[in-house]
RNA sequence: CGGGGCGUAGCUCAGCCUGGCUAGAGCGCCUGGUUUGGGACCAGGAGGUCGCAUGUUCGAAUCAUGUCGCCCCGACCA
């Protein structure tokens, strides 16, 4: 048997092991069609952690779930210029409406629609436009809204969770009557991403704005998290959005202030994706597999019933219904915990590899020894598959809020020390080349250092294939001047690769 | 969309250069048996119009052209 249950091992070949663990997760696979993928029952499970979270979290600070249209109308994506540039290469357009048989047997569009329709590719311009409607007053502000959704995409070069050509997201978008308030909101969205990635994902995350460059087209401001994945390059892991009054210009979102006189709204938007489950691959998962931070984990306990004889198996089953309840009435950030049960007909090696596989965070074998004891044999996710321990089965369940929060805490731990060991500041133009250079087994990660949001800055780190990811909003004023312009600036920024 | 590589069983691949019997292996799957506190062993079995189309040929997985898809490197991006 291999050492590992993954091969290649992230050492041997990052991209391939990516995609073996989420192969081996049964998370998600290629469909037949292009650069789309279907998520499985696992891998979607784990999204709806995900949103259930992150719905509390809008739902908390005020925002309300609608629903807009897929389709956009051609002529909407035009409104705002650099909305259209930015996205212009690579829309899905549907031209017809309807199929009619050919000679030779095979379908033919036919019915060809006046105006295109654009498969969104975001919403900006069919919601701002409702806006437009909706909003008439200062009495209407602010609106806040969110969406989960489908978008599309037409991605050259698609990989699983990462950039696919069709992938789910949510969609926040909201109209202010003042640019501090949008402002405020852009920054409070940032924070729940940021909170969430290291709260229940535990990935580590810088949270600042973004240069020019990486701006969201249309914006005026963009702010995003970044993640350090194992191969020391950047996540994009989650962007918020200050729009101005760029497309309440564009689309005539205006209301009328207290005095009456008539003015443009200050909008925003703020979106996280399916991406964020490829950043939870590529931030925790081993050479074993998944590892899910139990926060998210559909799964967090699953029971394996060891038994050989009827006699054993009743009575071991017995005992894993009782410890299933006795679990679900205990409760780890305030939540009932989430234990299943597996009793499938599989031996039993087999069955523990592919609950490592699929990252569940503790697993629990139950069999007739154990019985005899009143013990279990308990393994981690976060420690090697072959750990195992036992503990009487009342210290267990007493423990068991406590070892999941361990677990929680020590894959973000790792996480940091991982994120740290792989920075650097750099002071000196020549060190960054250096820095990148760093090929192979050896990842590069972030490095810290003093740029300008300028076009030079770009563009001579362009030949290195490293950006400017964003300025952390919280590090400290540390004023210096950029190593490629000589401007003064305030404060380093974080380069990397990107995925 | 530019450069490179690859499409043969569910998965990983051999066979192709040099066209020729019924297309192979390992893993996985199914059945039976022996096993069983840790990804078992033995025996048997199912599963493939060799990505698709056209062409060359008596004959194509194998040669040619086209096409579709996937992977890697660029450009683009959540």
């Amino acid at each position: 048997m291999p050492k590992h249950a993954i091969s290649p091992t992230r050492g041997e070949d990052y991209p391939e092991w990516y995609q073996q663990v989420v192969r081996a997760g049964d998370l998600a696979e290629a469909s037949p069609v292009r650069g789309c993928m279907v998520i499985k029952p696992h891998g979607f499970a784990l999204w709806e952690r995900m949103q259930g979270i992150l719905d509390g979290m809008f739902k908390a600070t005020g925002h309300r779930n609608a629903y807009f249209p897929l389709f956009i109308p051609l002529s909407y994506l035009e409104q705002e210029a650099k909305h259209v540039e930015g996205f212009a290469k690579e829309c899905a357009v549907v031209t017809h409406h309807r199929l009619e048989l050919g000679p030779d047997g095979r379908l033919i569009p036919t019915g060809k629609l006046e105006e295109p329709l654009v498969v969104r590719p975001t919403s900006e311009t069919i919601i701002g436009a409702m806006y437009a409607k909706w909003i008439q007053s200062w009495r209407d502000l602010p609106v806040l809204i969110n969406q989960w959704a489908n978008v599309v995409r037409w991605e050259m070069r698609p990989r699983v969770f990462l950039r696919t050509a069709e992938f789910l997201w949510q969609e926040g978008h909201t109209a202010h009557a003042t640019e501090a308030e949008a402002v405020e909101e852009t920054l409070r969205m940032l924070e729940i991403y940021a909170t969430f990635a290291e709260r229940d994902l535990a990935m580590p995350v810088w949270k600042g704005p973004k240069p020019a460059s990486e701006r969201f087209p249309g914006a005026v401001e963009t702010f995003s998290i970044e993640a350090m994945m194992q191969d020391g390059k950047a996540l994009q892991a989650g962007t918020s959005h200050f729009l101005g009054q760029n497309f309440a210009r564009a689309q005539q979102i205006k209301f009328a202030d207290a005095t009456g006189s008539e003015s443009f709204c200050w909008t925003t938007s703020w979106g996280v994706s399916t991406r964020l489950i490829g950043g939870l691959i590529m931030t925790h998962a081993d050479d074993d597999g998944l590892v899910l931070p139990p926060r998210v984990a559909p799964e967090q306990i699953v029971l394996l019933p060891i038994h050989r004889s009827d006699d054993d198996r009743a009575a071991v089953l017995a005992c894993c219904e009782s410890l299933k309840k006795q679990l679900e009435d205990r409760r780890w950030r305030d939540e009932p915990l989430r234990v299943k049960i597996d009793d499938r007909d599989l031996r039993g090696g087999d069955k523990a590899w592919q609950h490592v596989k699929q990252g569940v965070p503790l697993r629990v074998e139950i069999g007739p020894r154990d019985l005899a004891a009143g013990a279990v044999s308990l393994a981690c996710r976060d420690k090697p598959p072959k750990d195992r321990q036992t503990l009487p089965l009342e210290q267990f369940v007493a423990e068991v809020p406590d070892l999941l929060e361990s677990i929680q805490r020590g894959l973000f731990d790792r996480a940091v020390a991982f994120r740290e060991a792989h920075s650097a500041r750099l002071d000196d133009q020549a060190a960054i080349p250096e820095f990148f250079a760093a090929d192979g087994d050896q990842p590069a990660g972030f490095a810290h250092v003093h740029v300008a949001d300028d076009p030079a800055v770009a563009a001579a780190l362009d030949p290195l294939k490293v950006t400017v990811r964003c300025t952390p909003l919280n590090w400290s004023d540390e004023p210096g001047t950029c190593l490629f312009t000589g401007k003064p600036v305030q404060r380093r920024s974080v380069i990397a690769r990107s995925y």
